[in-house]
RNA sequence: GCCCCCAUCGUCUAGCCCGGCCCAGGACACCGGUCUUUCAAGCCGGUAACGCGGGUUCGAAUCCCGCUGGGGGCACCA
C-alpha cells in the first residue's frame, strides 16, 4: 500500500488563519489516521509579499496548536527544500521540459498589454479571454520580441481533449471542466519564479503527496494543473476539496467579520485542544449524538469520505462554549495550565508585570480557583476578576444604580469596614460571619449588605462569591476599598 | 457575465448512497424553571428545520428534473 502523505502549504503573507488551519487539521488527521506524514511547505514565490518573520510566525502557529509535522522548512527531510524560494532550478527544469514538448511557450505580453485587454473586455462586457496572441509565435517572432528587451512568461498550452478533464475529488465526486472555458494559464513569471498553479504541481509530484486536501476555492484551479500533470506525465494524487469556511456574515471568514488570526484565538485565552475539537465540528462530526473528544479519538475516527461539501460558518458561541468545558476540565485536573492562560493575557494587558515568579503564580492560582467555571476563556478572568489585580477598581454605573443607592449603603459599608479592620485575619468563612452580622444587626436581609460591598470591592454585579472574593483580596484591601467606596459615596464627584 | 460547487432548526450537524424505523435525532445559541449573595457553571423543560415547484412510487428529507437562493473561482496572488 502506498504511504498517505499529505501536506499544507501556507504562503508566508499574514498570520495562520483559522480557516487555513482547519484545514490544515484534516491534512495532518488524514496522515496521522493512517500512519502517514504531514507535511509543510512554504510557498513563498510572492516575494512581494511572502516575509520570513510570517514563515516564522506560522510555524510557531502550528507548534501552539499542537500539529507537528514529518517534514518541513525547518526540520528537512527527503524530498526539500520545502521552501518554494529555494526550488527555482526544479521549477526550470520542468517548465523547460513543458516548452519544449510544445505543452507551453513564452509568451511576451507584458502586464500593461494585458490589463488593456481585460479592460477592454471589462468595458465591452464580455468575459476576458487571452488572446492568445503569443501561441504560435515563429523563431523569428520569438527572437524580435528578445531583441527588444522582452523577457517572456511561460503559458500553459491547453490543448485540445476533444472531452471535458474530469477531476476526482474524493468528497465531491467526478467534476467535470470543459478545456474550452480554459485560458493559457501563464506558470512562469517573466522573472522566471513559478506561479502557484505550477509550483503546486511540481512540488506535491516530487513530494510524493497522495492526498490534496484543500480548500474549494481551488477546485476551479484543479483542471489547469491537472493539465500540468498530463503534460509532464504524472499521475495526479487523490484530490479532495473541502468547503470554505463563512463568517457570520455568510462570506468567506475575512477580517472584517471575526477574529481570523488564530493568535486571536490564542490572545483571548482559547485552548489549542478546544479549538482542534471545534475544527472536527466543521464539515464534520464524527459522533452526531456527541460534541467532545479527545485528539488520538479524532485520529481514530477520521476518514475523509465522512467529510461535508457545504460550507460551515464559523461559530464562535459554540467554540467559546467547547473552551469552558475544556477549561472545567483542566481545573480539576492541571489548574496550572488555566493560571498559565490566564497569566498571558494579565501579563499582555499590564495586570501583571515582570516576572512569572512564584508568588505570582500562587496568587493567580488563587484567583483562579476562586473564579472557577466562570473561566470560559482566558480573557475572562478580566471580565470577572480584573478587580484582583488593580486597585483601580472603576465602578460600574449600572452596579451604583442598582446597588449602591440609599442612606443604609454608607452606614453599612462603614460598619463592615471597622469589623474587618478588627480581624486578625480575613478567611471565607470570618468574612461571611462578619457581612451577615452586620447584615442581622442593621435589621437588613443579608443581601442588602452583600450586594453594596460587592459593588464597593469589584465595581460589578458579577464574579466570585463574595466571601471568597474577600479572602482573596485579603484584610487589608478589603479596608481599604471600603474607605474608597464610603468616600466616594459621600462626596462623588471628588473621585 | 462565464465556469464550478452547495442547499435539514438562527448556527454546527445526524439521517440521504441502500426510499417506510423521521409528524426528522444531537449540540450551541435563545426562552422558561431550579440551585443561589450576584454572575457563571450544573440540572430540568421549551420554541425552532427537510428552500420552492414538478415528477417517480403504495410511500420521499431520502431518487429524477426544473427553479430559487447561497458560496467559490475567473491575476506575471496563493
Amino acid at each position: 500500500m502506498a504511504t498517505v502523505r499529505t501536506r499544507y502549504a501556507p504562503s508566508p503573507t499574514g498570520y495562520l488563519h483559522i480557516g487555513g488551519a482547519w484545514m490544515a487539521f484534516f491534512n495532518w488527521l488524514c496522515a496521522r489516521s493512517q500512519r502517514g506524514a504531514f507535511i509543510l511547505r512554504i510557498e513563498d514565490t510572492d516575494r512581494s509579499r511572502s516575509t520570513e518573520e510570517y514563515e516564522r510566525a506560522i510555524l510557531e502557529d502550528f507548534r501552539w496548536l499542537g500539529l507537528d509535522w514529518d517534514e518541513g522548512p525547518d526540520v528537512g527531510g527527503p524530498v526539500g527544500p520545502y521552501r518554494q524560494t529555494e526550488r527555482g532550478p526544479l521549477y526550470r527544469r520542468y517548465a523547460r521540459a513543458l516548452v519544449d514538448a510544445g505543452a507551453a511557450y513564452p509568451c511576451y505580453c507584458t502586464p500593461q498589454e494585458l490589463e488593456a485587454e481585460r479592460e477592454a473586455a471589462r468595458r465591452q462586457g464580455r468575459p476576458y479571454r487571452y488572446s492568445g496572441r503569443c501561441r504560435h509565435l515563429t523563431a523569428a517572432d520569438r527572437a524580435r520580441w528578445e531583441a527588444q528587451g522582452r523577457q517572456p512568461t511561460i503559458r500553459l498550452r491547453v490543448p485540445d481533449l476533444g472531452g471535458p478533464i474530469v477531476v476526482a475529488d474524493l468528497i465531491r465526486g467526478n467534476v467535470e471542466f470543459d478545456p474550452a472555458h480554459l485560458d493559457d494559464a501563464i506558470i512562469v513569471r517573466s522573472d522566471g519564479t513559478p506561479l502557484y498553479n505550477f509550483a503546486n504541481v511540481v512540488d506535491d509530484h516530487l513530494m510524493r503527496i497522495s492526498h490534496v486536501i484543500r480548500g474549494s476555492e481551488h477546485l476551479s484551479n484543479t483542471p489547469v494543473q491537472w493539465l500540468i500533470y498530463r503534460a509532464l506525465g504524472w499521475t495526479p494524487p487523490a484530490f479532495a476539496h473541502l468547503p470554505v469556511i463563512l463568517g457570520p456574515d455568510r462570506r468567506k471568514l475575512s477580517k472584517r467579520a471575526a477574529a481570523t488570526a488564530l493568535r486571536d484565538y490564542r490572545r483571548e485565552g482559547y485552548l489549542p485542544e478546544a479549538l482542534l475539537n471545534f475544527f472536527a465540528l466543521m464539515a464534520w462530526h464524527p459522533d452526531p449524538e456527541r460534541e467532545v473528544y479527545s485528539l488520538s479519538e479524532l485520529v481514530e475516527r477520521f476518514r475523509l469520505e465522512d467529510l461535508g461539501r457545504a460550507s460551515p460558518v464559523f461559530d464562535q458561541a459554540k467554540l467559546t462554549w467547547l473552551n469552558g468545558v475544556y477549561m472545567r476540565e483542566l481545573l480539576q485536573r492541571n489548574p496550572q495550565r488555566v493560571v498559565d492562560v490566564c497569566l498571558e493575557i494579565l501579563q499582555e494587558t499590564g495586570l501583571v508585570e515582570g516576572e512569572r515568579s512564584p508568588d505570582v503564580r500562587a496568587y493567580v492560582a488563587r484567583v483562579v480557583a476562586v473564579l472557577g467555571d466562570r473561566l470560559k476563556v482566558g480573557r475572562d478572568i478580566l471580565v470577572y476578576g480584573d478587580f484582583f489585580f488593580t486597585d483601580q477598581v472603576r465602578y460600574d454605573p449600572q452596579a451604583v444604580r442598582q446597588h449602591l443607592q440609599g442612606p443604609a449603603v454608607v452606614r453599612s459599608l462603614s460598619v463592615l469596614r471597622d469589623r474587618v479592620a478588627g480581624v486578625e485575619a480575613l478567611d471565607r468563612a470570618t468574612a461571611e460571619s462578619l457581612v451577615r452580622g452586620v447584615a442581622a444587626e442593621l435589621g437588613l436581609h443579608s443581601r442588602e449588605v452583600i450586594h453594596p460591598v460587592r459593588v464597593a470591592l469589584t465595581g460589578k454585579t458579577v464574579g466570585p462569591g463574595l466571601f471568597e472574593l474577600m479572602e482573596v483580596l485579603g484584610r487589608d484591601r478589603v479596608v481599604a476599598r471600603l474607605d474608597r467606596a464610603v468616600a466616594w459615596l459621600r462626596a462623588p464627584e471628588a473621585s
